[in-house]
RNA sequence: CGGGGUGUAGGUCAUCGGUAGACCGCUCGGUUCGGGUCCGAGAGGCAGUGGGUUCAAUUCCCGCCACCCCGACCA
């Protein structure tokens, strides 16, 4: 990708009002654009940034045999009803007279599986989506963290026995904790409370920021968390951090399920409610927490897993263009007849993990250099291509 | 939803009871070319919106709207 053709470009000012660090730099740097409170728009860059870290989800759900598909997002009211949820969670939903716009899909989902389970042969089911979700957030705010449109990947599954339930869950916890590892963030997995969702407790996968909402004590000696909301131990014993929610988890043992007749023949030839679970990840809060940890003075220093580009290639002096046609898809070139501060700047805040530098100085050879280092070597463009 | 703050050029901000100015960005010319170079010229604004006060309102007062922050709330 050249520079010169990227829309939009960088700007120099973050937002007036702008106080979170995802907010500054991803604007800044041309990645978000604000529709209103709450509504993002992903620009190229940011876009390329969440479909890395989609592409990092589908590969782990995919492992643990989950199978992805895509759901509606305008959903009958009828649906809602039969669990109690239109009114329960109407605070958080948008409604229309007879439809809604999807919060979460659970009710979606389990109807769509009482039309095609028969029997305990059947089962499991795991399916999943990315797709937006709408929540009428009282109060959007830390930049893309809290929106009132967002996208998310929601996984639904669902199981002959609890003891089959609780092994899948385990399955998808391990599959959680492997994708954030993959993005570059260290999460602690926290028992929450389930809010709309479950009565039950819940796992929740949080990052310690002191930009984060939530409030955990952490175990010093497992490394696990519960949330504040249903924190009772005693304060001296855990430390006290701030942290995102990136991820959850939730067991709904078969509350829905009977609520809405999802059941099936089992072994000995009875109906039985599926035990079923769902387990989220908000894609975009994602790139906003990666942000939010990984960000210094100048801008964004993207882990390489989800970087827009592994490369950013300056080209001073008017050089450039050979190493650039011979780097392919994964690289942007500032290809500008601008200053070279400008460019490093630019460079440095948009945040691609390796700067490389063709200029007169570098004769033959490229320079290159870490984000997050200061070190710079010189190289050739054979070894940079090995 | 309660409280606070902010709305002036594309962006960030000054100004001020007498119909607006800087910097950045943009366009043009020159200059420069390893950390947002420098010089010159130019384009660009119904001062969020509705009302009130006044000879006169961007400025003072009130309503509304929007955004940001705190709280409440919250997959």
């Amino acid at each position: 990708m050249r520079y010169s053709q990227l829309f939009p470009k960088t700007k120099r000012d973050a937002p007036k009002d702008a106080v979170a660090a995802n907010h500054k730099l991803l604007v800044r740097g041309g990645y978000i654009d604000q529709l209103m409170a709450g509504s993002w728009t992903l620009l190229p860059l940011g876009w390329r940034v969440v479909a890395k870290i989609t592409q990092i989800i589908r590969e782990e759900m995919n492992a643990t045999g989950a199978q992805e598909m895509l759901m509606p997002l305008l959903h009958p009211k009828e649906v809602w009803e039969e669990t109690g949820r239109w009114e329960s969670a109407a605070e958080v939903m948008y409604q229309l007279d007879n439809f809604g716009l999807a919060f979460t899909h659970e009710e979606v989902v389990l109807d769509l599986v009482r039309k095609h389970l028969e029997s305990y042969l059947d089962l499991p089911i795991k399916i999943y989506h990315f797709s937006t979700k709408f929540r009428n957030e009282a109060r959007a705010t830390g930049g893309i963290l809290r929106g009132r449109e967002f996208l998310m990947k929601d996984l639904y599954s669902l199981h002959a026995s609890e003891e089959d339930f609780w092994k899948y869950y385990e399955e998808v916890k391990q599959a959680y904790l492997k994708i954030f590892k993959r993005v570059g963030l260290d999460v602690i997995v926290t028992e929450a409370a389930g809010g709309v969702f479950t009565g039950n407790h819940t796992h929740e996968f949080q990052v310690a920021a002191s930009s984060g909402e939530d409030v955990i004590y952490v175990d010093p000696k497992t490394g696990t968390g519960i949330n504040k909301e249903i924190f009772a131990g005693e304060e001296k014993d855990y430390k006290k951090v701030q942290a995102i929610e990136v991820g959850n988890i939730f067991s709904f043992g078969t509350y829905y399920s009977e609520k809405m007749g999802v059941d099936f023949t089992d072994k000995d030839g009875t109906k039985k409610p599926v035990w079923f679970g769902s387990y989220g990840i908000g894609q975009t809060r994602l790139m906003g927490a990666i942000v939010e940890i990984f960000h210094d003075d100048k801008g964004i220093i993207w882990p390489g897993s989800v970087a827009p580009f592994k490369y950013h290639l300056v080209g001073l002096n008017g050089k450039g263009e050979d190493v650039y046609k011979k780097l392919g898809d994964d690289v942007l070139f500032d290809d500008r007849d601008v200053s070279a501060g400008e460019k490093f700047a630019d460079a440095d805040l948009l945040g691609c993990p390796i700067r490389l530098v063709v200029s007169d100085k570098t004769g033959d050879k490229i320079e290159a250099k870490r984000r997050d280092s200061e070190a710079i070597k010189l190289i050739d463009i054979a070894s940079l291509l090995d």
